[in-house]
DNA sequence: GTGAGACGTGTACGGCGTACGCGTTCAGAC
DNA sequence: GTCTGAACGCGTACGCCGTACACGTCTCAC
């Protein structure tokens, strides 16, 4: 059985060797493709632009992170990097999974691309000091490791849900290049035939009575309020 | 100003008109394209594969689909038909809710390309048949119509975080072709050198303290008990 | 000095989504 | 019964994509 390469990147990063000197290293790799999705979207990244913003070949950045599935994982991590932790934790808890929870929110509205790989529970660095992070704040509780991670997961899952749902909105207005308001005028006289045709008693409900143009942060913070208080109950439970 | 089609695929599915007739329709070819994902993961639809499946040129699917992201709709909403909605609602909103998030998850480890594709809430039939029994099973508790779509979708959009943190690992098993045991044979030396350099305590505590492997049905349990519990909160103080 | 390894490049292959134009078939207008 | 034009499926082609592989060049260890 050969010795294969470990799968993962982060142990695999090179530093400057033997050769002529580098020109490129996975860092700014990393984010030449960060800034690309920013400006492009997911479906821009491909690794002939993303060598054309940085002038080399494409094939030249193969030395540096061995695959598209690599460089998705360093850019997922390099925008870890953004959050915020200092001051957590705090000491209330509550409050710290809450900023946490938001702070992951508003990386995916500045990169909406990050929803868009699946991935494993990454090991880089960024990542690792956001677990770390994210367990203190939970610590001390008298919950073990594993409640610990209940609390956390939950309130993370959460978002992630929810910012996809968030996120799916924005990314076809993108594509489609009509915004809401275009998307309801298109859209309008499909669902006024749908509620004329068939039995769709909520869906009228949502379209006359719901609130006409919620802010999705409010939205956003009044459903993690619920979560947060579905964990609470948790906590008092094992005490 | 030109009179645009509808952007919206649901009202530009056409029916048998003058021409030959047909050997092909919406309906056969979504199916093989989600025969298609299913069999060979998220990366493998493509219009040629699923046109080579029903013995067609590619170009041949472009009369009836319109584009690739269409597709992926109709797809999204043949496979929400596969839910099982009977006797919902209940009468127990809680069971109910339960039930649906038990169900959307199932559905996406039965196809896991689902999670892949960034979508505005479709209106596809089986997503209206969806949404419509989802607020039945929350009417009736003196909520508005924003409070009940604040409980459906905080558990449908934890389950959806939940589930897309799953797949990605089922995700990155396909690619690599390892499964967990071997992902964490080959992942076990790096991680034994982080938490020997580093200031890891709570990954060292993940590993050492944590459950080893814990059954992903008894955790989505688990947690979705915590949300629900929030949800009743809020219900309670909305009396 | 020299050899080996690191670095970036050029070329090429097989795949992709889909624009465009074509012949064929048939429902409805006359 | 004939004609016509819309609907249908196909062939070709364009410009992308990820990346395997072979190559020349540069630098450090020896």
């Amino acid at each position: 059985m050969a010795d294969e390469p470990p799968p993962v990147i982060w142990a695999r990063l090179s530093t400057q060797g033997r050769g002529p000197v580098r020109t490129l290293d996975h860092v700014a790799i990393t984010a030449a493709a960060v800034a690309l999705a920013d400006e492009d979207g997911v479906d821009a990244i491909s690794m002939r632009k993303v060598a054309g913003r940085m002038d080399h070949s494409p094939m030249a950045l193969y030395r540096h992170v061995g695959s598209k599935d690599d460089l998705t994982e360093l850019m997922y991590d390099a925008v870890l990097g953004e959050l915020d932790l200092t001051g957590i934790p705090s000491g209330s808890w509550r409050a710290d999974v809450a900023r946490l929870a938001q702070g992951i929110r508003r990386l995916h509205h500045a990169h909406p691309w990050i929803a868009r790989f699946g991935h494993r529970p990454t090991l880089g660095p960024n990542a690792l000091r956001f677990l770390e992070a994210g367990l203190a704040c939970v610590d001390g509780l008298g919950l073990d490791i594993d409640a610990m991670m209940d609390l956390l997961s939950t309130a993370l899952q959460f978002t992630r849900g929810f910012v996809e749902q968030e996120l799916g909105e924005v990314d076809a207005q993108r594509r489609t290049g009509l915004d809401f308001a275009g998307y309801q005028r298109q859209t309008g006289p499909f669902i006024s035939q749908l509620l004329q045709e068939g039995e769709l008693p909520y869906l009228k409900r949502l379209i006359t009575e719901a609130e006409d143009l919620p802010d999705p942060d409010v939205v956003f913070e009044r459903r993690l309020a619920m979560v947060l208080d579905g964990l609470t109950a948790r906590i008092g439970r094992s005490r």
